[in-house]
DNA sequence: TGACACCGATGTGTGCAGACATCAAAACTC
DNA sequence: GAGTTTTGATGTCTGCACACATCGGTGTCA
């Protein structure tokens, strides 16, 4: 055994869920998956559970287990970001984390201006300027891994744990070229001086330059990556009042 | 029997977990909390399940239920967050939420102006006008009240679901006087022109404007309740490579 | 004698099967 | 149509077997 049998499941029913497989509305009888997938009630229950909090399934007696429509989904948690990423939707669960992406960084950088300790403003500037060289001498690998630490160590040192999640837990999961979806997988001259830019205005506190460099490396990296996600319907989830 | 008895569960060990009543490392026994809870071993099993998911424990066998760290929970759930907003971290989850949301709004209010469907753009506008009628009439439960409708659609005009989400679950449990840790309870003057240059800029489609407007906002916001939180202890989650 | 590898006992989560309780949808009665 | 009964699904409880990580004892070898 791998894994457990309810993790299982989850992957399951998770994955056919996200994809459309099971569409919002279609109903399913919790007997009728312990056959299906050939384990007992308690396995089913417990998946079941956990798909509930995640807001995918909700449970109704006398009805049974009623698959929920994507707006009632919790589009932060790590799982569903790795089933979409897996299904058609992939493209538009790029793109909307390479938003979020977009948004955050340059907030991140001009806290991180002002917060930061002093460890995490050396470690920034190093990294930069590695990253630099390694652009330059044209190692990719060397260079994406940096990449990713640098932005980590960017998140994380703006002290908002939701910032500092962002990278830790999605872009971890994300392992390999998955991350090419949200990152350029070889430098741009320019931008490589950013980098170093914004390490620079973390060291010496200049939230607002720090800020400015880092949203031009987003501009950048949005504009670069806009046409990979080549016209994803976007979906517009109505407001309740 | 008003709410399950699994729910009840999660309730009880979720909250006093993110309180820090029961610390990192601490280690239960599924039978301890049978007894303690007064539950079924499949309540206490579900309950385990779903806090695992939220990364707030984790299973061995031999072991037990141990108790992780704050680092491993997943900060963008919307039960996480209503947990940390009743402890003592009150405070700095408000402010981790108003700083995503601060740095958010700009950028949605940009892609909304691009994006957003036109009905909503005219309904945007209606309620920002709205919303400056009120604030002049010193109506402030209507105030709050269209102030929150604005900000939820201009998060969905964005056509991304995570921002949009950002309003739906988040905002949405901070019901009554929680919100005033998010929003000024009173109208500024100058905020309510801003509402509608965001709703103006929005509806004819200038995104610069339309992220300007919304960051005078956003940065006018913070400003005004950044005393709230007075040095609130930062976290800096440290960065695994 | 001491260090170390092996191995079985123990305890705990995991998975299974069956029973009864509960409650809301649906059918029925008036 | 309103109120009542029936029905069928989830909710909850319980006893059991199994998997497996940890611990401690035992044996071997230096």
């Amino acid at each position: 055994m791998t894994t457990s049998l309810h993790h299982r499941a989850i992957e399951n029913l998770g994955t056919r869920i996200v994809s459309g497989n099971l569409p919002a509305g279609h109903v399913m009888l919790a007997e009728q998956l312990e056959v299906e997938l050939k384990v007992s009630r308690s396995v089913i229950r417990e998946a079941v559970r956990v798909l509930q909090s995640l807001g995918l399934v909700e449970t109704t007696k006398r009805v049974g287990i009623r698959v929920l429509p994507p707006s009632r989904w919790n589009p932060f948690d790590p799982q569903v970001i790795r089933w979409r990423l897996a299904s058609d939707a992939r493209g538009a669960q790029l793109r909307s984390l390479a938003e979020l992406r977009a948004a955050v960084e340059p907030a991140a950088a001009e806290l991180a201006a002002q917060n930061a300790p002093a460890p995490l403003r050396l470690e920034l500037v190093d990294v930069a300027y590695a990253m630099r060289d390694a652009g330059h001498n044209g190692e990719v690998p060397r260079f994406l891994e940096l990449d990713i630490q640098f932005h980590s160590l960017l998140l994380s040192g703006s002290g908002n744990e939701m910032f500092a999640n962002l990278m830790g837990q999605v872009a971890e999961t994300l392992t390999g070229r998955t991350v090419h979806g949200l990152m350029p997988d070889h430098p741009h001259e320019a931008a490589l001086q950013w980098h170093v830019d914004v390490a620079e205005a973390i060291s010496r506190g200049d939230s607002a330059a720090a800020r400015d460099a880092s949203d031009r490396i987003m501009r950048r990296t949005m504009s670069q990556m806009s046409d990979t996600w080549t016209e994803q319907p976007r979906v517009f989830i109505p407001v309740r009042h």
